[in-house]
RNA sequence: GGCGCGUUCGUCUAGUGGUUAGGACACAGCCCUCUCAAGGCUGGUGCACGGGUUCGACUCCCGUACGCGCUGCCA
């Protein structure tokens, strides 16, 4: 008998990623890498109408994105294939059988229910506790369907049955199961077998209470990859709804969650997703970026915003964004506080250095008897536009002697 | 309706009988500063409500309210 940590991510391929469900797949890479287990991906596939291959793309191209690594599942294969649902009907076959000869099925009309024991079912979960649920009144809980006329699968019977035949140690899902719970050991007591642990965590909220739903677009993993968010900080913060490290620390490397995640740690009540503060570890994350992978990082980003960086010489391109780093939480933010530099372009000359041009905007100042601000202002403006922007030396700096001077006397005759 | 779960600042959370109820995001002000950020400092806002138990409840028990989930031949 093996003791071995066997955990699983069983998406429904909607065509997306769902916050919620990369967070309960996080949970569960998690609790895998913590004990040194297995995290295996199953795709249940069992609703044909939905089942098509970029809809289980989407959910391998989140799921690559946050560097949630399976060990079992569909592309590395395993012990236990196949990992689509869709493709496991002999053995689904098999255990309906085994149902069948011990009595608990019956036929309805063409569907396959299974004859609820009519007893007490205490649920002894690792997040939320030893649960009591009262199965014995028919009326509030009919035997379930398990199998369609039509021959097709409810999920309630092919999620046992995988659990079961991939050895599945403990099942961390989201809270909308936990009512679903109870029936499913009554499935795993038919079939003779010991249920799993579980492990129930906390549901994801929008800002008004309700549930994040495919309408919310923050509910989608794509929407982060598209807004140039960073996986890492993105992962981070998903940690941080429903667990906690119990100490107050909040930005944390991925291998020191992994090393003290405790499902013990997780909390009981759902949890309101905040972009806000999305936004602001994103941004913590954004910071601490080499130059290099900063870099690489704009250099993308703008390329895909249609930017045709190929005008520049590589060394402007490389010092006007490196006036950007630090300044920015997210890369979809980065065309807009850039933009100006390349809207036209004139190289650097040698003497028209940030610290040249610090040193006579100051002492200029200083002749005036204003503050260095009251020139400053108005030169951001003239040159770039805007009111707002990096820092002003480095900027005309990287602009160049010409085009900066260029700007101000056209600014200077506009009024 | 029935069953289940939940309820600490606006949000994420720490807290398991005695704390000035702590941290973070957001917000406001100040400092720094060429702007914006970043950073530093300061500030306000919180234990849903009502009963118990107890010398003493945010912490334990009961109830109420509110929220969420399940109650499918969805997953």
């Amino acid at each position: 008998m093996t003791s071995e940590i066997r955990v699983r991510f069983a998406p429904s391929p909607t065509g997306y990623l769902h916050i919620g469900g990369a967070r309960t797949a996080l949970f569960n890479w998690l609790f895998a890498r913590h004990h040194g287990g297995k995290f295996v991906l199953r795709i249940e596939d069992t609703d044909i109408k939905r089942n098509t291959e970029e809809a289980m793309a989407a959910i391998y191209e989140g799921l690559h994105w946050l560097g949630l690594n399976w060990d079992e599942g569909p592309h590395v294969g395993g012990e236990f294939e196949p990992y689509l649902q869709s493709e496991r009907t002999e053995i689904y076959e098999r255990y309906l059988k085994k149902l069948q000869d011990a009595g608990h099925i019956f036929e309805d009309e063409g569907a396959m229910r299974f004859r609820s024991p009519r007893e007490h079912v205490i649920v002894d979960d690792i997040v939320c506790g030893k649960i009591d649920f009262d199965l014995s009144n028919p009326a509030t809980h009919p035997d379930m369907t398990i199998r369609r006329p039509d021959g097709s699968w409810i999920f309630h019977f092919v999620n046992v049955t995988d659990d079961l035949e991939m050895k599945i140690s403990h099942v961390i899902r989201g809270e909308d199961h936990l009512s679903n719970t109870p029936k499913h050991i009554e499935i795993f007591r038919a079939l003779g077998a010991t249920p799993p642990r579980y492990a129930h965590i906390p549901l994801i909220l929008n800002r008004d209470g309700s549930k994040m739903s495919k309408r919310d677009e923050g509910a989608r993993v794509d929407y982060y990859i598209r807004r140039g968010y960073l996986p890492a900080a993105v992962r981070n913060y998903l940690c941080l709804l429903g667990w906690s490290p119990k100490d107050n620390r909040e930005k944390m490397d991925i291998d020191e969650i992994v090393r003290i995640f405790d499902l013990k740690n997780i909390g009981r009540s759902s949890a309101t997703f905040d972009p806000d503060k999305l936004h602001w570890l994103n941004g913590d994350y954004a910071r601490e970026l080499s130059d290099s992978e900063f870099y690489d990082l704009a250099v993308a980003r703008l390329k895909s915003n249609g930017v045709k960086l190929d005008k520049f010489p590589e060394k402007y391109v490389r010092a006007a964004l490196q006036t950007c780093k630090g300044k920015i939480n997210t890369f979809d933010e980065l065309p807009a506080y850039c933009g100006f530099y390349v809207r036209d372009a004139l190289g650097a000359s040698e003497k028209f250095d940030a610290t040249e041009i610090e040193a006579i905007l100051k002492s200029t100042a200083k002749e005036l008897g204003v503050k260095v601000g009251a020139i400053v202002h108005p030169t951001r403006l003239a040159v770039t536009g805007s009111n707002v922007g990096p820092s002003l030396y480095h900027l005309l700096e990287v602009l160049g002697k010409e085009k900066v001077l260029a700007r101000i006397d056209r600014a200077l005759a506009t009024f």
